[in-house]
DNA sequence: CCTGTACTGGACTATATAGTCCAGTACAAG
DNA sequence: CTTGTACTGGACTATATAGTCCAGTACAGG
């Protein structure tokens, strides 16, 4: 589903993928719309998981830096294909699935929290100045990452995901005391 | 399909939108494929051509503020439902159909230079340092409004993308000479 | 070993959807 | 008015895909 898409995913794929049967499908899901339910909150819990390996002991610059390479790195793997893997479920699935927008929203306003936790152990750390609003920030970093998966993936070159991480992180910067 | 998605929107719906019949449908179009395309060429002109209104006399910070209060506007109306009519095919063409993915990463690229042109504007006139690298800038702003979009997508609530897009305007904000 | 229960594979059905086709119609040219 | 051409509506077909069902199997309990 990351790769080709949810709507492009059939159950078929999935059977064959999971080397399965239909009646095992159904056993484990009422249908369609619940096994992509279940992705979307392993897939959401995976991601957070990730993340909180990396954020969790953020508390300098130089590791918000270390945050942004590591992303980059992964994203190059694949050259910027299939993008982020909540990002690209919340385009295809916001306007139509509800439940898994919900999820979705959730699971982003976890993930800007981590970074936001990490800002604020800067500034308890006093490199970061008490004038920077960790929550802004890191909304403003969360977009720019998702924005540069989106670009990335469109243009099969993570140079845009570096340039607008980059950007983002400059901003920080600007907050820092020494 | 910019309300439903690309691959929700089925051949019976355009029918009943365009109030057509098939066989006019693909008197125009050879498949559905042929037709996505169609319709991500006409939206990307579309956009693109709002957005050069907006953006061709760009010489100001005061001109960035008003373009973000439009996009900000026009995305409160639908309290940020749908996304941005590019953005959304781009995330989920663009590993689906490369001729679609190529135009939607012109479609950015002429974007982002609209506002590339705007800062160099700014340079020239001397409201904006010239050690700002109007390009880099420019990819990190459309960034933020694509982050932004999708995460007022996902949470249907729009402060997200404000947030994100002040965050980039102060950034270039710190590039001001007067 | 015997029996009952729960699970499995995969054939099968129902349906939605892409794509085809042709009788009928409008209309221009003579 | 007549004829020929191009276009139209919408019924029709083919196919992909979601979802059902049951005979067969594994396995636990006695």
């Amino acid at each position: 589903m990351y790769v080709k898409g949810v709507n492009a995913t059939t159950l078929d794929d999935v059977r064959a993928a999971s080397s399965t049967s239909k009646s095992q499908l159904y056993q484990h899901f009422a249908d369609k719309d619940e096994l992509v339910r279940a992705v979307v909150s392993r897939r959401a819990g995976q991601v957070l998981e990730r993340e909180q390996g990396y954020l969790e002991r953020l508390r300098s610059f130089r590791g918000l830096q270390r945050w942004r390479d590591a992303l980059v790195q992964r994203n190059a793997l694949q050259n910027g294909a299939y993008g982020c893997a909540l990002g690209s479920m919340a385009s295809e699935l916001s306007d139509q699935d509800d439940e898994a927008r919900q999820t979705l929203a959730e699971a982003f306003a976890e993930w800007t929290g981590l970074i936001a936790a990490g800002l604020r152990r800067m500034q308890d750390a006093g490199s970061l100045s008490n004038s920077a609003d960790p929550d802004k920030l890191a909304v403003g970093l969360m977009a720019a990452l998702q924005g540069g998966y989106l670009l990335a993936e469109t243009q099969h070159d993570i140079t845009p995901m570096e340039t607008a991480l980059d950007m983002a992180l400059d901003h920080v910067r600007s907050f820092l005391t020494r």
